[in-house]
Formats: structure tokens, sequence, C-alpha cells
DNA sequence: CGCATGGTTGGATTATTGTCAAACAATGGG
DNA sequence: CCCATTGTTTGACAATAATCCAACCATGCG
């Protein structure tokens, strides 16, 4: 069947600042956060390889992560496929996450495409 | 004899991304960043005042701020001035603190000035 | 000097958080 | 129907952090 799903998480207009600073505040979930950006939507497994964390620790970051609403992530068969809700967060917060990004990777595209 | 003293913190080049996004991922610092960005520099004793939080937590929020490379204090006699490190910040992430305080205070000076 | 003022420091406490490991769950393929 | 694949959940644990209270400290003033 393939039903595709989506995980829950906040409506745009209940993404709070400090959830989001607090969510970008750790520098795993920062990288999975430059990744998302850099690739385009992922899988939750090649959005944590090489981390240096365990599989269920990447998870929790994904947790917070949507929790927060700086990324959805939506089921298609076995895959999660997570994506960064940039729209929502510029509509939100206009700038933030661009700044917070080109802070991020220093020169240009530091992240070796996948 | 009122010497002027400049408590310890970061070169600009030290500040890290991830320290400051901590240091403002707390309502408490967050109003006390956003008063600083209004009111311009403060004692510690305006700054801390009405937030509903004891004099020694404010003074640990204080530390902490300095720590990331958030505010600066100078001490003049007994009084400490606090105030935002808003040219290094913004050399060092272009557009961050303006997203962020631009976030804060939704639509203009919500806070009333002292 | 003695004292009030303005902040910091040092526990103590309580709550969060980051992490791993192991078990679990859902899904699609043979 | 069983099994491998993909992630999540739960439990445990160590580290961090937010807070208050009390004590402290430096400073300027009388």
């Amino acid at each position: 069947m393939l039903r595709m799903r989506l995980l829950p998480h906040p409506a745009t207009e209940d993404i709070e600042l400090t959830e989001v600073l607090r969510a970008l505040a750790d520098p795993v979930r920062l990288e999975i956060v430059a990744r998302l950006s850099a690739c385009g939507e992922m899988t939750c497994g090649n959005a944590g390889d090489h981390l240096g964390v365990h599989k269920s620790t990447a998870s929790h970051h994904y947790r917070t992560l949507r929790a927060a609403g700086v990324i959805v992530s939506k089921q298609e068969g076995r895959i999660i496929y997570i994506s960064l809700r940039r729209d929502d967060l510029d509509a939100r917060f206009p700038g933030l996450l661009d700044s917070i990004l080109a802070a991020t990777h220093p020169t240009a595209g530091a992240l070796a495409p996948l």
C-alpha cells in the first residue's frame, strides 16, 4: 500500500522561539539540521550516519527537533523521511534559520554531499 | 578612585555558536538580552528587576551570558554595568542576534523603557 | 571605622538532558 | 508466514542546569 503518514508536529504558529533555540543549541542536532539544509529530505538513517552517537540517540534528537518545530517527519513504508521546516521557520522567525545555518558551515557547503 | 574594570569574557573569535544558542535558549536570559537591546547599558539590578527570579539566579544568568560571549560586564565602583556585545556577535554570526531579537518582541518595543 | 548597597559565590535541591543498550514495533520481501 | 530492515521506546545513568537561600565581598558614604 505504501501509505504516507506525517508524524505529529506543532503548527507553525505554535513554534516557540526558545524551543527552537534550545533544539539548535546542541552540536549533534545542529549537524543534523545542517545536513538537512544541504541535502534536503533525508532518511533518518542517512541523517544520523557518522554522527558519533547511537541510533537511538539520533532518534531522540529527531524527536526533539520535531517537537520544537524544526523538522517534519513523514513515513513511507518502513522508511521515515525528515526535512527542515524552512518555510514555517522563515515565516515565524524571519532570518533566524539562515543566520544560524550560515554560522554553521563557516565557508561553504562544508558537508560532503551524500 | 572609581577604577573601571572589565570582567573576563571570551574573545570575539572564541564565541561559539552552540554556546550562544544555548545561552539564549532560556526565557529569563532572553528577556535580559531583550532589555539590554532596548535599553542599552544597564546595571545588573535594573536588568534583573521583575524577572521573577532571585537576585543570585539573575547573577548566574549574567555569568552564563558573559561566558557565552553575549554580554560584557564592566564594573565602576560598586555598580556593574552589562551590555550586549552586539558588534562582536554581528561580526561572528551576521544577522543572528537581529533575527532573534526581532522574534523576541513580536510587534515593537514591547518592554516598557526603564 | 561601621554600615548600607550592589552583586557574587557556595551549597543544596530539583529537574532536564544526552547517552547507550536492549527490547520492541511496523513494514515489506522472500 | 517468517525474517531482515528501519526506527522508536523504555530504562538506566551520568552530567548539566535552574533555582533558592545564606553567606560573603567590595565599595563608597557618613
